[in-house]
DNA sequence: AGCACGCCGACT
DNA sequence: GTCGGCGTGCTC
């Protein structure tokens, strides 16, 4: 039986969460506790009675046994906030593979030492005259720290406590000493900081078209009823998808419940935070990048504090600590950033869909291409789904060209611009009308590709396209196999075989050539590397001072240009050819944003669609704007090959200081997993172990394996065991981390 | 946060 | 010597 010893952090509001404490569990409670429930312990040297949530239940002592004290009682009250937090992290910590600390930290606010500074004070309790003769008093019994404080005081009457502190290096001991004497008060001063001004008015809700009211209907009648699901809305871009959103959400706040919603970062720009503003007043919050960790935790507490009902922010934004959820709301469900990069590696829409059953709330995903995994669960009536196909200010689909980069090349035009492309954009330039240029480049991916016949070399295992190393070799990094780089493409024989390389700078330059009297802006992660960077070239452009706006996936999110009449796509299969089971489906939801950029104003939009590839069904059911089409072919893809969400993945990540070690650990592994139950299990896949995709960085050496099941827990368990066995192995030198459905190859 | 411990200057 | 203020570190 599970459960001798209970994992247990104190709950005094200073402490820092990263350490816990070990009970006992006394006779009386055995088999009682649970992660999440709140305990009175003895704590300290005075055994005084403290609150505590346990965090984790074990049977193998960490500390010494003699000493361990045990669990005074549990406290029965219904399930708090930082408990329901709690439990989350502790699904998390089981779910993704972290450590419960990890887990901890990533689900409950920090407790900001800034905030001490701001929010407690001291205040003299007595006369100026009276302070002085105490002061002279002290002096007079050498209590040197005590005449210092008052000293102070008597020059400023209020003074914040840690500021004094710092000054004059008091401890907290002799302002305690000052209290008990009646000589000042310290008070804690709830000061918080509403990051958004508010100038706006309020503005009431729009009238819903038919087939947003019905949505909204549909979900508030279950609600009412006390159906608890998760809702899917594939509604294409300008379908109105916002307006569905914030109805919900007041409906929910009118019911005395909370609501979440997750935003990319990216998208979180002052335009949408304001129709929010509009809409909620100063109910709603909001949570990005740009605040201040003093500015998070006080959202936090007015949360806390039922003083706002709704909160807007990037995936983090989900562990807010409202005291009753009622629905949580995700946008761009498919976006790659709701997976978290750091451990615990969690994905905002599975870990929203637990923290929704602790509360008893609802889940609502939003997008215009939904992601795959989404996309399979609606099929198979896990979750509901709604679509919204008309775009609300009935503005038509723009007219999209595939354009033909190889046949280009053998017509002569060396330029990065295909015929139909130049013939548009100097037809755009001509009327005044302004024109995207994107390039969906990714990462640094050294696929080799054939600028004749749009050939790329591909791994003989693994589908996935191979990567070109400076030595001259050809890698797969599912796999590990290698091959020589080739001179001459194996399909048509042409020379023309190389590495892609090209850069929005690039473009910029060859624009400035072409069209010096033009004027271009660039966004990519080089342009946009201060702070407000990002905002500014959009509202340049948006008020019209560029003709040309050349840019990486930024520019394609969110943001309505009512000028653009001309999307240009420069290499579709840039994304395509990424080494990663995912390629496709990127592919497609990137050139449906771009094209759904196109002829967002009155005027009808046109999109060039750049590539060697024409007949790729990524690229052509997104120049059709077809997802259900893209769909079915994607999904019979992942079927073939055991990929999510069809199978799962459990990535085992293997870091070491040594190569030798890195790939004997990973080597080892295998031999653990293969000799297990859930190893042998009949659809269980094990590939690799194989150098990562960085094989090396900082002089840290990367190793991966992959493991498939379409059992989620079967993969659960077999982490498990390869944590239990690492825990023995105590290699030092080697590091290794899990990731489940990994959104990138490693 | 609160408590014990140990250091150090002051005074019978 | 010893008393008391004050900083420091620990709490399962």
């Amino acid at each position: 039986m599970q459960g001798r010893f209970a994992n247990i952090i104190v709950d005094i509001s200073h402490e820092k969460v990263d350490r816990p404490f070990q009970y006992r569990v006394p006779e009386a409670l055995s088999g009682i506790p649970e992660p999440g429930m709140r305990v009175r312990i003895p704590f300290g040297s005075g055994n005084n009675l403290r609150t505590g949530y346990i965090i984790e239940m074990t049977d193998e002592p960490e500390f010494d046994v003699t000493r361990l004290k045990e669990i005074h009682s549990i406290i029965e009250e219904g399930v708090q906030v930082e408990g329901r937090l709690i439990r989350l992290a502790f699904w998390m910590k089981e779910h993704y593979g972290s450590t419960m600390i990890n887990a901890l930290k990533t689900v409950l606010p920090v407790k900001q030492k800034l905030k001490q500074q701001e929010k407690k004070e001291i205040c003299l309790r007595v006369s100026r005259e009276e302070a002085r003769a105490e002061m002279l008093e002290c002096e007079r019994k050498h209590q040197r720290a005590k005449a210092r404080v008052l000293q102070e005081l008597i020059e400023e009457e209020r003074l914040p406590q840690m500021l004094v502190a710092r000054k004059l290096n008091i401890s907290p001991a002799t302002f305690r000493s000052l209290r008990d004497a009646g000589l000042i008060s310290i008070n804690s001063v709830p000061y918080y900081r509403n990051p958004v001004k508010l100038d706006a008015d309020r503005e009431e809700g729009h009238r819903l078209s038919r087939n947003q009211q019905d949505i909204v209907d549909t979900v508030t009648a279950d609600y009412d009823n006390g159906t608890r699901q998760t809702y899917l809305l594939r509604g294409i871009t300008g379908s109105g998808k916002t307006e569905v959103y914030m109805e919900l959400i007041a409906r929910i706040i009118e019911r005395g419940r909370q609501a979440i919603m997750l935003i990319p970062e990216i998208a979180l720009t002052y335009q949408t935070v304001l129709r929010f503003y509009k809409r909620f007043g100063d109910r709603v919050s909001i949570l990005n990048s740009t605040l201040s960790p003093g500015e998070k935790y006080d959202q936090c507490e007015r949360a806390r504090k039922g003083e706002i009902d709704v909160i807007i922010g990037p995936r983090s934004a989900l562990f807010t600590p409202f005291p009753d959820i009622g629905i949580i709301i995700i946008d761009e469900e498919h976006e790659n950033s709701y997976k978290s990069e750091t451990m615990p590696k969690y994905h905002a829409r599975e870990t929203a869909e637990e923290l929704a059953r602790l509360h008893g709330a609802s889940v609502f995903l939003g997008s215009a291409t939904p992601s795959l995994d989404s996309y399979y669960r609606a099929r198979q009536g896990r979750y509901r789904l709604f679509t919204l196909n008309e775009r609300l200010t009935g503005g038509e689909l723009p007219v999209v060209y595939v354009e033909d980069l190889r046949k280009e090349l053998k017509e002569g035009n060396r330029s990065i611009f295909s015929a139909r492309l130049g013939a548009l954009l100097q037809d755009r330039l001509e009327r005044g009308e302004q024109s995207m240029l994107f390039l969906n480049r990714r990462g640094y991916a050294g696929f080799v590709s054939c600028r004749m016949c749009g050939h790329v070399m591909k791994c003989p295992h693994c589908d996935v396209s191979l990567s070109e190393h400076k030595n001259g070799t050809l890698v797969c990094h599912y796999c590990g196999f290698t091959q020589p780089a080739v001179k001459l493409c194996p399909e048509c024989g042409s020379k023309y075989i190389l590495g892609f390389r090209a850069g929005t700078e690039q473009i910029e330059e060859q624009l400035h050539k072409l069209y010096p009297d033009k004027k271009v802006l660039r966004m990519d992660a080089d342009t946009t590397k201060t702070k407000d960077s990002y905002e500014k070239i959009l509202s340049a452009f948006s008020a019209g001072e560029a003709d040309i706006l050349v840019g990486t996936q930024m520019i394609v999110k969110g943001h309505d240009f009512p000028n653009v009449t001309l999307m240009g796509i420069m290499a579709a299969d840039m994304s395509l050819s990424v080494n990663d089971y995912r390629a496709g489906e990127r592919t497609f939801q990137l050139l449906t944003q771009a094209a759904g950029r196109a002829g967002r104003g009155k005027r009808p939009g046109e999109v060039v669609i750049q590539t060697y590839q024409p007949e790729h069904y990524s690229i052509l059911h997104a120049a059709a704007q077809d997802y259900e089409g893209f769909y079915e072919e994607e999904i019979l893809y992942r079927q073939l090959l055991s990929y999510p969400p069809v199978s799962h993945i459990l990535a085992v990540q293997v870091t070491s200081l040594t190569e030798k070690g890195g790939e004997e650990l990973a080597g080892i592994l295998k031999a653990l997993a293969e000799k297990t139950e859930e190893g042998r299990e009949e659809h269980t896949i094990l590939i690799g172990p194989a150098p990562a995709f960085i094989g090396r960085i900082n002089d840290i050496f990367r190793y991966v394996l992959y493991i498939k099941n379409p059992d989620y827990d079967i993969l659960i368990r077999l982490k498990n065991r390869m944590e239990r066995f690492l825990k023995e192995l105590e290699r030092k030198d080697e590091n290794v981390q899990f990731d489940f459905d990994p959104m990138s190859s490693f």
